[in-house]
DNA sequence: GACTGTGAAGCCATTCACAGCT
DNA sequence: AGCTGTGAATGGCTTCACAGTC
């Protein structure tokens, strides 16, 4: 392997070049230049040809990049080349919205089963999928090979529900809780905090003000 | 100032100290080292250190630091010792999911308007606030001083709605739309991508398998 | 002439290691 | 003895600048 490691800002910048490129192809372009994707999504050009450069070398001197081939390479690097199949355990307002988002259906996610422990959410339909108590996690995982979960739940109840997604095999997690879970190395945890990029807003909006910027 | 430039991670780890603290000191824990949060949050102590540095000395050598008062200082240094009225645009589930989140309301933060461009949904009621139409926001940010504005919409309507903001005198947004925002240098804003840390995710389970890790 | 790919340089964040305090 | 605060060292990401290609 030539790619030995890649900086995560690096893929999270693919993940939104990848969007953009979607976004040209759907307008009809066909070739664009590091500069203009530089330009659409807020870096600079070499930054672009730098991230790609990790994977390949996908353009042609003096031309640029043909949109429908960089666009498919990113999406196969990303993984997306394929459907992934998500379970989701939270069926509060949040998870809701996160099984209704048309945002993950567009890039090859689907979520395939929700959870609960709230007897009262047990049995309620999200869209066309039925609530289900916990204890039916293993077979749904086993039925549909689910290797993703998101945890949606309030931050007491996020570290067990956890634990009981490795127990069952999963090896990642997308975290929407705010607490920081404590698992095993091997599990992949990434997490959204909903409030964590507010705060820097409102540290940034007072900073400027004790600098009188 | 002594502080000229703070990295943003470190903001965005304060803000993780912060939450950590309040769970602590609920708790009933009133001391704490760095050690104890770096193996709270996931951090290297010497990481939390040098964060806290950036802001002032706030610890007691041989000692560690007081709960209470590292709570307090770092919630002053987010800008957090103030209550924050927000506006959000965008009434589907999303905007629905983000109205009703506890995490904002812990945290000072709180919506005072809703607001959709929608026939169907204005004049629904989302918790105790009625959709509204666009026409309103400026009368709305006018009475409750609002500076911050969440964008809630499908990606193709952000960037009007972003401009409409900007036009109106707020300063910052927290942007939920998958797309790049292109507004004047001195906006800040700052987006939460759901799905980007899911391929994050789908990368590195699809690298370690291309390394047989 | 235009644009990619890339080694080198520059810059910034993290880690180290220890002096300083309790 | 224990833990903070911090200059120095390290490591890693980004930018620069240019050779290479069309």
């Amino acid at each position: 392997m030539k790619t030995l490691r890649v900086p995560e800002a690096t893929v999270t910048r693919l993940s939104i070049y990848s969007r953009f490129l979607e976004r040209l192809d759907r307008n009809g372009v066909t070739t664009v230049s590091s500069g203009e994707i530089a330009e659409g999504v807020g870096v600079s050009p070499a930054q672009v040809r730098k991230d790609l450069a990790y994977f390949g070398e996908f353009g042609t001197r003096g031309v640029g990049y043909n949109v429908k081939d960089l666009l498919r390479y990113t999406l196969k690097i990303l993984g997306l080349d394929q459907k992934w199949p998500l379970i989701l355990v939270g069926a509060g307002n949040l998870g809701f919205a996160l099984c209704t988002y048309k945002g993950f259906n567009d890039r090859g996610f689907s979520i395939v089963a929700v959870f609960d422990n709230d007897l009262m959410k047990i049995g309620k339909m999200i869209g066309h999928l039925e609530v289900l108590p916990m204890e039916k996690m293993p077979e749904v995982i086993e039925k549909h090979n689910v290797r993703i979960g998101i945890i949606a739940v309030p931050p007491r109840a996020a570290q067990d529900v956890a634990e009981y997604m490795v127990k069952n095999g999963l090896e990642a997690i997308l975290n929407f809780a705010p607490i920081t879970l404590n698992l095993p190395e091997k599990i992949e945890v990434r997490n959204v905090d909903l409030s964590v990029k507010l705060e820097i807003l409102t540290f940034n909006l007072g900073f400027k003000a004790a600098q009188n910027l």
